[in-house]
DNA sequence: TCCATTCATAAGCGGATGTTATCAAAGTGC
DNA sequence: GCACTTTGATAACATCCGCTTATGAATGGA
């Protein structure tokens, strides 16, 4: 009862090329694996709803109009659309094309993602990944709005609707350069950080925090002289002597390798950092499922 | 029974597109003109065929999955293409695009259809006309062929299951330079034709064969002293005093309006050339069709 | 003129497409 | 917290579409 139909039938435009490919009904059919019958009423369709011929029936032979001819290659683009469409569909199926958004913690972000990432970006190089780093308060949220797929961080309690898997464990620990007085030590005494110049990241980090709450479960305080927004930069200021750091043990470990920072764990306390993936419980692309492999793997 | 359905439903991909712009199934609903459910089945019949959610159903809240994002310009591409079908095919109607081809014997071609073409180049600034001039035989045949849509030949016999109008009547005439002892003249005897170096087309010509058959017919013979397969030529022959000419009139208007030709009857002599547009009964091309009505009006 | 080929038409069946009616769940206001 | 509204999903159903097989008509060739 739809007035007008706003839409020419796919399945008659494939007729009409097949139709003008072959030259003839009969011939088209075959190609299409259908009967010749139905090619007809495609083309009959077609041609009616166009109000004009398509093919000139002189005898049994099927010529293109100037009409047919006209519309052949707009016929062609339409049909191609199509086929794009469902191959666009298959394409991020089979992980050739699609993108993931993923979030995670800055210490993540930085040192732990990219190899991860590179390894993915090896196997999928066709998908295109955007990694946002912030803090853990704003990515559980993004994810809760279906904005990011994927978010590493370290977030403890329960997502409705989510699944989360370890993915990191890290611990805090104390930095000195190597001419320090505690270098040679494996561990220290958390009092002793009193003692000495600390340089730490800002209050509302989660580093910060996790060392704050341990201390203050201890019933000891620390009155930072340095706070910085980036680990980096308190590496820098440890290298040149200002202070004694206290990082992740993700941060320092090749500047300890090399020898030019050392590690200390604080005597008696539990500083661990658990990173986890945080991801729908189904998540509805293919891209982002095959991240979490990777991630896991 | 069809095992795969190598297309997406068009509608579907509307219902997708109109979804995800409006944000929610029951105003595309209201936008689409179509009720409620019938949205909520074309979405669903989508997403089962690519085997994937095109929307994130959180509560009443729709939002495009990475698929759908992904997918989402696809979908535009392919209705878009659709629709320019149909455009397509409304624009021919509507001529605003299209061509025409049409053929012309060659005096036709050169001097009477470029006023008409030029008019209708003016009318229908989007159409595209292909001109071919040749003999009638051959145009008669590419008639009949379908390779072009319109004819104006000289041919007398009646074609099956095409049409023909008058388009131009014209006579032969005997040209001759001002200094020539005929210039005065309106008329000469057919016999005095023997008496002057005679130009005229090639014996395969039309113009030629209406010439011969009228002389025979009065039991006489020519014999010409050039042959030409080019009006202008005989014209410039005839101008430089090289003889004689017999042309078409149309072919020396100019020239006698001019008046450095003058144009002379054959006494007795019925020379007329009749020239016809002929058409299929019915020619699918609305571009030919005005065409044919701009020739005959 | 007969025969083979080819396209069009008729009739029928199954599935697709849209409808109305109804349900379930999520916000909203008190 | 509870009723109410809003919104999407589901069920049942009518209709139309698209394909089939069977048959007819017309063309072109021997």
């Amino acid at each position: 009862m739809n007035g007008r139909r706003p839409f020419p039938n796919p399945q008659a435009l494939r007729v009409f090329l097949c139709v003008a490919q072959e030259g003839s009904v009969g011939r088209a059919a075959l190609s299409l694996g259908m009967t010749q019958p139905g090619v007809s009423q495609h083309l009959q369709a077609l041609e009616n709803q166009i109000g004009r011929a398509l093919f000139h029936r002189q005898g049994r032979r099927l010529v293109l109009t100037k009409t047919g001819q006209d519309l052949l290659p707009e016929a062609r683009r339409a049909v191609q659309a199509l086929e794009e469409f469902m191959q666009a569909a298959q394409a991020l199926e089979r992980l050739e094309r699609g993108r993931v958004e993923i979030g995670a913690s800055t210490t993540m972000a930085v040192y732990v993602l990219p190899r991860y990432l590179t390894e993915f970006k090896r196997l999928y190089p066709e998908i295109r990944i955007k990694l946002e780093s912030g803090s853990s308060e704003r990515l559980t949220q993004r994810l809760l709005q279906g904005e990011i797929e994927l978010a590493v961080v370290e977030a403890v309690e329960h997502l409705e609707g989510f699944e989360r898997q370890l993915f990191y464990e890290d611990e805090l620990v104390v930095i000195v350069p190597p001419e320090h007085p505690w270098a040679r030590k494996e561990e220290i005494a958390p009092e002793q950080l009193a003692e000495v110049p600390l340089i730490v990241r800002e209050p509302g980090a989660m580093t910060f925090r996790v060392l704050g709450s341990a201390l203050e479960q201890a019933g000891l305080e620390v009155n930072p002289i340095f706070y910085t927004d980036n680990h980096e930069v308190t590496k820098r200021l440890v290298l040149e002597g200002a202070g004694v750091g206290i990082v992740s043990s993700v941060v320092v470990r090749p500047n300890v390798r090399v020898g030019n920072l050392r590690a200390l764990r604080l005597k008696g306390m539990e500083l661990r950092r658990l990173f986890w993936l945080f991801y729908p419980k189904e998540l509805g692309n293919p891209a982002a499922e095959a991240l979490k492999n990777t991630l896991l793997s």
